[in-house]
DNA sequence: GTCTATATATGGATAGAC
DNA sequence: GTCTATCCATATATAGAC
């Protein structure tokens, strides 16, 4: 299998470098968009010249779709298989905890879906509008059950899940706001108050709110 | 006043063509990004030639700077007025309901500025630190002043308005998600359903959230 | 004030030597 | 596989006629 171990060999330097070019092309599409990376920019964070990295992509275009592609499975697989059986607040809380956990681990790549989302989704949009929403209806449709059987507040499914997407992608695509707000000491602990603060937000939320006393209507 | 009245109409003319060529920027840069937006694109939808509109603008860049200013003062000013001696809940789910109209009716303006600070806010970094930090460091000062004399359950008050900025603005910066996740039928209410979605979840969190019955442990 | 024409720069992609 | 040199398209901005 001369051949064979041969071209492994070739592959693998090849797929060193395809990396490190992926790599430079998240940094710099997920900080300026599609339009606002250059490929020298690219070429620069990857340690080559630009015709050298032109000869494993063929265009930016290919370079940027094989990033969404990866985001997707890093978006959609892993995440938020809420268990039917399980403890409904405990599951929902865990897939906000893991959102959140993905939002300070995966930063560039909850900026470069923001960004495509943003402009249209001009790439993404069957995927939205296909696999994207059967996942959510699914899962909806779990959480639905949940406070039909009374085990969970009444809520809308489809809102709550979008209310878990926003809170948590919002320490990501915002940082730089939050850390603004936050100020240096505060922002060296915000994902750790952030997730004390979303997972009471969402528990309050699900165990329905009428524990503590209402004022009065006329002040 | 001859001279006056004539420099006026031409300051009239010129205003309108001003605000005609901003609200077409304003399409393209929350739509494009700045790099991702072309001057012709600006000029077209303005119904002008490019030498045309650079006669009064001199550059991309003071477009899109102008857009900026005019951006921050919708966002910065009228809204976000807690009146500590009102009803806290009421005061705030007013907030989000003001946040959410924002989103409905200003969706550009939104995605303008989300644009801006997914790319590290070059523009904003100073507006960010000085007076949003002094505006957001004032209201949360009154709301955690609330939650002290326990008008309201115990919350972070910076990360409660995170939230609320995270979900309201959602609507705006991820419509086309949203709309892909609900489909058509729902769609067309979505506004008013993440009103009512909204307003629940930040009551029940001002409420404290032990209204429901918890599930026993124990599978 | 508005146009045509153009200077100038940048960036994506290719040619061809090594 | 990697380089230098370059083509070509696009885009910002200006010159100068009207």
């Amino acid at each position: 299998m001369a051949r064979a171990s041969e071209a492994r060999k070739e592959t693998r330097i090849q797929r060193e470098k395809r990396e490190a070019i992926l790599k430079a092309a998240l940094a710099e599409f997920s900080k300026n968009g599609f339009r606002g990376t250059t490929i020298d920019a690219i070429a620069a964070g990857a340690g080559l010249s630009k015709p050298n990295l032109l000869y494993y992509f063929s265009s930016k275009e290919e370079i940027y779709r094989t990033l969404l592609c990866q985001l997707l499975d890093i978006w959609l697989e892993p995440l938020f298989r809420l268990d039917p059986a399980g403890d409904p607040v405990k599951e929902i809380t865990g897939y906000v905890r893991r959102k959140l956990e993905m939002a300070r681990d995966y930063p560039a790549e909850s900026r470069l879906f923001a960004n495509e989302i943003l402009r249209g989704a001009p790439r993404l949009k069957d995927m939205l509008e296909g696999p994207l929403k059967e996942i959510v209806d699914r899962e909806a449709a779990v959480i639905g059950r949940w406070a039909e059987e009374g085990r969970i507040a009444p809520v809308d499914p489809h809102h709550l899940i979008f209310s878990i997407w926003a809170t948590t992608q919002h320490y990501a695509d915002f940082d730089v706001q939050v850390q603004a707000v936050l100020g240096p000491e505060r922002s060296a602990t915000r994902f750790a108050d952030a997730e004390t603060h979303l997972v009471t937000l969402f528990e309050r939320m699900l165990r329905g709110g009428e524990g503590h006393e209402k004022p009065s209507e006329d002040a």
